[in-house]
DNA sequence: GATACTGCTATCCTTCCGGATACTGCTACC
DNA sequence: GGTAGCAGTATCCGGAAGGATAGCAGTATC
């Protein structure tokens, strides 16, 4: 495992760069909720924060803006009175797909695999 | 985007709790190093610990056990006096080959577009 | 004029992750 | 007997993530 390509000092620690960088992308608690519900269409603000389970608008703030900065997110204000803010997902966003696709097949192969395992070991020692 | 199938809440917070599974038994600073420190061959406690850059003996104690638990990681004890642990990947630890593939070329080609976003940017500006 | 809505920011507080340091019981070597 | 190695455990600590609460400027409503 792991290793099929002998790899470099170097290159293996950039390949761990980038593993991060992508785990990074998608943790905290509240990253993957906010796309999703971004992914049924734009909202504003106070909307977004209902959608997402009450979430602080402090957090939701500083959640937004970092996925503003991984260009995820996209905001656009509208100089209506007083100002709405609108948030949507950009094209960018997509390239996530697979990835998190292959997060939800392996999490949940893995939560059936370990579900059986503890059974079997349940009926052994009954 | 994530909108090809329509999902009931039911099924779209198990999926989403899937996502956080599979995000969870890989993050945190050390999980990936140790798996990778692991991949060249069985290491004992102490070789580990010098493996992965110092990582103090509590830390790597708790994260074996969490490996351990997702069957990741082998432990064998072996009688010899004073005895000496074994740690070894599992055939198991193979299945996240390819989630680890998938997040390490994203997280390669998301490094090179927020670069060359920022690149174009600076032109811009200058 | 009071209240309520908007999109936030500020302040304080708790909780958790990880780290430093020290220590255990055991054996082997000098 | 003293020192060093092994596989950990125990104790204390600091920093970051996240949360609760309050407040701001601006506008619309009653």
């Amino acid at each position: 495992m792991f290793k099929k390509q002998q790899l470099t000092k170097t290159e293996c620690s950039q390949s761990m760069q980038a593993i991060k960088d992508a785990l990074q992308v998608l943790s905290g608690k509240w990253k993957l909720p906010i796309i999703l519900a971004l992914s049924d269409g734009p909202l504003r603000f106070k909307e977004l924060q209902r959608a997402v389970n009450n979430i602080t608008p402090k957090i939701l703030s500083k959640e937004l803006k970092e996925l503003e900065l991984n260009e995820f997110v996209e905001r656009t204000v509208h100089a209506t009175s007083p100002v709405t803010v609108e948030y949507n997902l950009t094209p960018y966003s997509g390239t996530l797909e697979k990835l998190i696709a292959e997060l939800q097949s392996w999490g949940l192969q893995h939560r059936q695999y370990i579900f059986s395992k503890s059974k079997m070991r349940k009926a052994v020692e009954a």
